[in-house]
DNA sequence: TCCTATTAATTAGTATCCTAATTAATAGGG
DNA sequence: CCCTATTAATTAGGATACTAATTAATAGGA
């Protein structure tokens, strides 16, 4: 019935909200010994992964938009683990690099990160997971046309 | 393999924060003509859920710090929609009550919740949402427990 | 060529969340 | 009965995200 798809999403989009709200507090919270936080250390993750990317496409691959990326860089930058550099290509653009720090603090946090997962997926199996990231991702492209379109 | 479940549980990790991010991005976009958002919305679906309760317990059940309840109930009494009332039982409380124009704010936002959460479930079936719902209560408790521990 | 529209990064200002500290009232042990 | 510890709400201050506006550079059409 449609009454009980409407209250499947309903519930959904709460515990959603909810449970990534408490994901992102534990993380922070194990994190503030380090000197870091959900959100910096998912920009480095990405840095990491692309780096010498241009400002515009970090902030997309991320999921943000520009303004909030140029304040996590500007933490980051201050921090020494990462720094911009004037893209030769585009004189507007900047293009973003990690230092042998940030690789280094990157890689130790790691173990931090692993016991936070663990700890939260604890009774979650394999194919749960893997049904669950699909879901996310099939939304997360629905979200961009949403956003895009009009 | 242990590092496929690590990989996995990364994965989920950064996409659900994104996807996350994204549902509320979307949402916040379509309210705001309401002059609502998602957590003024989310605050008073609880308060008409379970209307007369205390402060504490009205953010427990929406998953947040009793100082970030303050704000949004601050909001939320500055445009009418609901009221605090002192607690006869204990005099440090308060309870929350809708008011009858909270109530009718909310009705008449119900068909743009529907539409967003029709778009950004629209390829998701029944038995997907249904795994998620209970992977997300599940996470949702071991967060909690992750919290209050030490 | 030049002029207008677009694009990249930034700044400004707002909303939501947090933790830490404050104030006032309750509750429990000696 | 009182005194200390706890609890409910708040205030203060910080981090993260957004949109709107600004600045500087590129790009495309007349």
């Amino acid at each position: 019935m449609a009454e009980d798809r409407d209250h499947l999403t309903h519930e959904f989009g709460l515990s959603l909200i909810g449970m990534s709200q408490r994901w992102r507090r534990v993380l922070d919270e194990r994190l503030r010994p380090e000197g870091m936080t959900l959100a910096t250390w998912r920009t480095l993750v990405s840095v990491s992964r692309a780096g010498g990317v241009m400002q515009k496409d970090l902030a997309a691959s991320i999921g943000i938009e520009g303004p909030s990326l140029v304040r996590l860089l500007d933490a980051l930058e201050r921090d020494g683990m990462i720094e911009r550099r004037e893209a030769e290509a585009d004189r507007r653009g900047k293009t973003v690099h990690m230092t042998a720090d940030g690789e280094a603090r990157l890689k130790s946090v790691q173990n931090v990160q692993e016991r936070v997962r663990t700890q939260l997926l604890k009774n979650v199996t394999d194919d749960e997971l893997r049904i669950c990231q699909d879901v996310f991702q099939r939304v997360w492209a629905n979200a961009e046309e949403a956003g895009t379109q009009k």
